[in-house]
DNA sequence: GCTCTCGTACTCGGATAATACGTGTCCGAGTAGCGAAGG
DNA sequence: CCTTCGCTACTCGGACACGTATTATCCGAGTACGAGAGC
């Protein structure tokens, strides 16, 4: 798994706890956490290039979130940093060999080992499009009732 | 996802076939598939490595399943080519910047985002749990029922 | 004093290198079968 | 004719290159604020 999905939900997050009153530059969202500035604007694009983010171009300019962090899914935020193509692709490898006298009706339906995989990796993104980055905000507010604070203070929202 | 994944589990269900009446050597499985030897070679080592499947050295040597197809599930299988590690690994990176100010019980409970991404690869590794390569093989069979028929005959089992 | 213009600083956007891991290949270690030689 | 020794062929095992994708960085395009000149 690419690290700017771990960047991402974090800078979404403090996007979230910040507000949209007014935008926070890359910059700033990389000082937060410690994060090499360039590589971390990369991320953002690919965010804004997904629509779940909105970007503020010029001086005073940055990052604020698109829509509220209610309907921003976690599938949404992987989906736009790694692609949406599956982890598992087949490649059909069962037709090759086997000899060519192997009747083309036994292709006809799916590989078994295909659907299998994409089976499991259905569960993973039912799991992940069942949380939105408004849920991990309240987790992470139940158990670091400060963290909001912080964040706000962070980006001067005071 | 590693391709090599696909190619085991397509092996697997391939000696699964064969039987273990004695044991098929990697030439013969890459051959099935049009698939390059020495790669697969390495694979298979994998698999040999993680207990999955039994290696015969020397001459009329092989590959043979260390146990029966209903004691392997697919999340064996993942797990020997792709490592055990988690595919979403945090780093913590909220620990980082926030000023220094940032109490230390912010931080006692594991991050939000990565108890979020954990909830799915579970979820994953559940499904990939559930599913054994004789239930893909029961799969296969019930699809194409001369699936089984045109293994053995490639390996030479009549 | 007010307005317009220009300049500067700041931030996003995309194009460009460095690095790590997955991909692919090779040669050495060890074993089984076969053939020949000896009894 | 039977046994034993040695040889050859075959296969696993691990160490060694290559290519692509992730990681990381830089410079150009565009915008907003502010200073200064003109009216």
């Amino acid at each position: 798994m690419n690290q700017g999905v771990e960047w991402a939900m974090h800078v979404l997050l403090s996007l979230a706890w910040a507000g949209d009153e007014r935008p926070v530059p890359t910059a700033q969202l990389a000082g937060s956490y410690d994060l090499p500035q360039a590589y971390l604007h990369k991320q953002m694009q690919a965010l804004a290039r997904a629509g779940i983010v909105e970007s503020l171009p010029g001086a005073h300019g940055g990052f604020l979130l698109a829509r509220p962090p209610e309907k921003i899914t976690l599938m949404d935020v992987v989906a736009a940093i790694e692609g949406k193509e599956p982890a598992f692709v087949c490649l059909e490898i069962r037709r090759q060999g086997m000899g060519e006298d192997a009747p083309k009706s036994a292709f006809r339906h799916t590989c078994a080992v295909n659907a299998a995989m994409q089976r499991a990796e259905l569960q993973w993104r039912k799991s992940l499009a069942g949380q939105t980055i408004a849920d991990v905000k309240a987790a992470a507010e139940a158990h670091a009732p400060s963290a909001a604070r912080l964040a706000r203070q962070a980006y001067g929202r005071d």
